[in-house]
DNA sequence: TCATAGCAGAATGGATCCAATTTGACGTCT
DNA sequence: AGACGTCAAATTGGATCCATTCTGCTATGA
């Protein structure tokens, strides 16, 4: 913990997108500060920074509470990191790969394809397909040379990404979760051949529409969320109708 | 001054905007807060905003820094503002208008139409229209019902617009002006009659290509050598090329 | 019995205090 | 003369303290 700041920020959105501090809960500075071992300052600012996320919302006067992400809410986040990254792939297009991120995209690929070469997937491997995923849109954003892009992005990153990170892997379906990481895995091969033939145009099609892939579509919105509010502390015994 | 933390924020942002504190200047922490005659809290949480915004970086142990905006890094943001318009519109269209905002929309155009019906334009009809234009933009905004596309659009709100739209407008050349918010408001007409029609990719068409009217193009780029961008102000004779 | 006024508790916002760390300079040694 | 080590100034980060304000309950009066 070089940064005790960045800790509580971090920790604090663990907390919420693990579901410690479910969806509508309240949250206030004391008892959190309390919780963490650190004083009111820290919590403060991350206070700030998690409202600005979009994971916490303000209540007057009366704290904050975390936020609940309606579904279209989620499928608006999508629909924007699909004109974000189509934008950025029509930007590397346009810009041309170097040598050493035509590489890296290209790793992505292969191991991809050796993670799929079994035919099924284990748990194990969606954690692994899972950051190569992650460095292979990472790679795009930076083949755009468009930092604008990141910037836009970076509020939706973890609003719908926390969510829907944590809920997308069914695990009781592994091999429907196979189908779909596949089919996201074919997009990312035609991405890079896109972008890599100076195809613009093809390119932000095909990132565009890649986009819904992150979504489980119809499967992820079945959870009902909680309306009741309650105060995290010691008692949350004590969270009867009042 | 309800909100005094508010006011930091905005009052630094002003400061920022209208060359008060230069770019590369660095900023601290206290001399701020004496400067502003509040303590050093609401300062601490200006900057890491501000820095959120793309205005200040920070330097490691040694405070922030007003950063200088490049010239690529201005239309990398315009493209995505370009970006997410364009989905706006086009899941306005895709939405369809309530009464109320078509009745928004068109008085917008009809209000700009009065505006350039004369043929001549004076420098608060500008002041005008660009109220004009920022509502029109909001109505486009919220008519996609996508909250996403304002989060995204919101970190780029400061850094490109605070700097080009007090930039954007040559007090000097008054026609040129005219004719390029005249076109502007041509693309406004257009992208109306798309949505209101119903025409989604028509309509994020034009709002994609529209965002390139917050530049005066090549005219912008010609005036900061060190490429740099300079705003403009009351004191714009002290712009020597140093 | 219901409504209103007042009071206590709680929670944020701002100010100040303390600690840790880095920068930059100065002096000395090789 | 140059380089290295040490020291002081400055600056951020965290903790605590005080003021303000909002909420919710209670008591009293109609």
């Amino acid at each position: 913990m070089t940064k005790p700041g960045q800790h509580v920020l971090s920790t604090l959105r663990q907390m919420i997108a693990s579901g410690e501090l479910q969806a509508g809960e309240r949250v206030a500075e004391i008892p959190t500060a309390e919780r963490l071992g650190v004083s009111r300052t820290p919590v403060r600012i991350a206070f700030r920074a998690l409202e600005q996320e979009g994971l916490l919302e303000k209540l007057e006067r009366r704290g904050y509470r975390v936020r609940e992400v309606s579904a279209e809410e989620i499928s608006g986040a999508v629909e924007v990191r699909g004109v974000l990254e189509g934008l950025a792939a029509r930007q590397a297009a346009e810009n041309g790969l170097s040598d050493e991120q035509r590489q890296g995209l290209r790793e992505c690929l292969a191991q991809g394809d050796a993670l799929f070469a079994t035919g099924s997937i284990t748990e194990l491997d969606l954690e692994e397909y899972h950051s190569l995923n992650q460095r292979f849109h990472t790679l795009i954003l930076e083949a755009s040379k468009n930092p604008a892009i990141v910037s836009a992005l970076s509020r939706n990153e973890h609003l719908p990404f926390a969510s829907v990170n944590a809920l997308a892997i069914d695990r009781n379906h592994l091999d429907q979760e196979y189908r779909r990481f596949n089919f996201a895995h074919m997009q990312h091969h035609a991405a890079f051949d896109a972008i890599d033939c100076g195809q613009g145009a093809r390119a932000e099609a095909i990132m565009r529409e890649h986009a819904n892939a992150t979504l489980r579509y119809a499967d992820l919105f079945s959870q009902a969320p909680d309306n009741s509010i309650r105060v995290i502390g010691q008692d949350s015994e004590n969270k009867t109708g009042k």
